[in-house]
DNA sequence: ACGCCTTTGAAGTGA
DNA sequence: TCACTTCAAAGGCGT
């Protein structure tokens, strides 16, 4: 496999380098059901809808239902398969909703500007006909309709900059850097709370996690949910990955460890609090970096495309962007809103005083400060190569980690090790 | 060769 | 806002 270097950044003045491997993302489409679109877009990718929950749990028991009810027929397997999932309780069906979120989640970041309307209409007729035979009046109505989408023009279906990607030079977004020109999928993600929200400074949305629509329901699955505690004590299918990586959160945050969180129903600042914490532009990275940390590093585009993709990975990443390689368009950046004293203020205090400015601003040092510290927690869960790159960096005061909880476990991701 | 079938959920579309 | 449509997976079947 064919590997490219390029500059990433400087690391204590001395550039750093990086592998990028031009993989193709795992999620294009195959070419015997995509001959209509792949007409249109020649040799350009098809990048596929991530699976929601019930994708996920139809793939997991596929092969079951074969192998019980000797069926091979996939329509006869699905219909099974939806009978059970409808027989789940909404525990056991929110195991299936925390994957679907965590795919959601990758491939958001592997496509940021990918959007499902970019699918919308590529597929061959396909009347959806609940009533069997019944040919409705609306019928011609309907192919009409799909027979226009199909014959948009690329400019109408111009593809986003993570399609043009593959074939042509880097294009900049044509989009403007608002949060409401974001895709909807995109905006799903994350708001951080408490920010201020006029007309020049929209609230800040970061990379995408979940759509709103399960946070009342999948609380304990949720990364940016409500209820921290929920999420450990009623999840057992937590992975590994998330019981660690809470356990960072967790230290650097004492706040959400303190009794006031004990009761779910409690004080209103619980929930708000929480999802602010969990949903904080460094939780979101780094649970992007850890469900898929391969992915994310051999995917880099150029450098622009890496900015655009994750601004927020720079200050948890152990080298310091280049100026040249951060984007001031399409990418909300944070500062805070007025200058906060590490002294006195957790790092839950300080994601929470972040607003994107209306233009490109340097990184916060008091960002880079926190990522720092989760750093060093890091570096605790599993000792290695940062050590030897970041400055050993000591919690501040009124940073103070809670005592270790011993049921959080080590991430055995090596994806440190990844990074060299 | 490729659309249909069949399911649920997420998201886009149009009124 | 609401109803409707499309697409994610998958493999046998029909055209």
């Amino acid at each position: 496999m064919r590997q490219y270097v390029r500059p990433v950044g400087e690391l204590h003045d001395v550039p750093v380098r990086d592998f990028v491997v031009p993989a193709p993302p795992s999620n294009i489409s195959t070419p015997k059901k995509r001959k209509c679109e792949a007409r249109q877009y020649e040799d350009r990718l098809y990048i596929k809808k991530p699976p929601n929950a019930f994708m996920l749990y139809l793939k997991e028991q596929r092969p079951k239902v074969m192998a019980e009810l000797n069926i091979t027929g996939s329509a006869a397997i699905n219909a099974v398969v939806g009978k059970r999932w409808r027989s789940l309780s909404k525990d056991q069906q929110a195991k299936y909703f925390d994957q679907a979120e965590t795919e959601s989640c990758r491939h958001a970041t592997e496509h940021p500007d990918w959007s499902t309307k970019e699918n919308y209409g590529k597929k061959r007729k396909r009347t959806r006909n609940r009533t069997s035979s019944t040919a409705s009046a609306s019928e011609p109505k309907q192919e009409a309709q799909q027979a226009k989408r199909l014959c948009v023009t690329p400019a109408q279906t111009q593809p986003s900059s993570s399609y043009s990607v593959v074939k042509e030079p880097l294009k900049q977004p044509q989009r403007q850097p608002t949060v409401t020109n974001l895709p909807h999928q995109q905006s799903a993600c994350v708001q951080l709370q408490n920010t201020q929200t006029t007309a020049d400074a929209p609230v800040c949305q970061v990379n995408p996690v979940l759509p709103a629509s399960h946070m009342d329901f999948s609380a304990s699955a949720s990364l940016a949910s409500s209820a921290p505690v929920q999420l450990q004590k009623q999840a057992p299918f937590v992975s590994d990955t998330n019981e660690a990586l809470l356990s960072v959160v967790e230290q650097l945050d004492p706040l959400l460890t303190s009794e006031q969180f004990q009761q779910p129903s409690s004080p209103l600042i619980g929930p708000q609090l929480s999802q602010t914490s969990l949903a904080s532009p460094v939780y979101c990275a780094l649970s992007t970096l850890y469900a898929s940390p391969d992915t994310f590093f051999k995917n880099q585009k150029e450098p622009i495309g890496f900015a655009d993709i994750q601004h927020d990975m720079w200050p948890i990443l152990p080298v310091t962007p280049q100026p040249d390689t951060l984007s001031c368009s399409n990418t909300p950046k944070y500062s805070p809103i007025s200058p906060v004293s590490l002294e006195n203020s957790s790092p839950s205090k300080l994601l929470d005083s972040f607003v994107a400015p209306t233009e490109c601003q340097p990184m916060s040092p008091v960002f880079s400060e926190t990522a720092k510290y989760m750093m060093s927690l890091l570096n605790d869960l599993e000792p290695g190569p940062f050590a030897q790159h970041l400055q050993p960096s000591s919690p501040q005061a009124g940073w103070s980690s809670p005592e270790s909880d011993q049921s959080c476990r080590p991430p055995n991701h090596s994806f440190l090790q990844t990074l060299y």
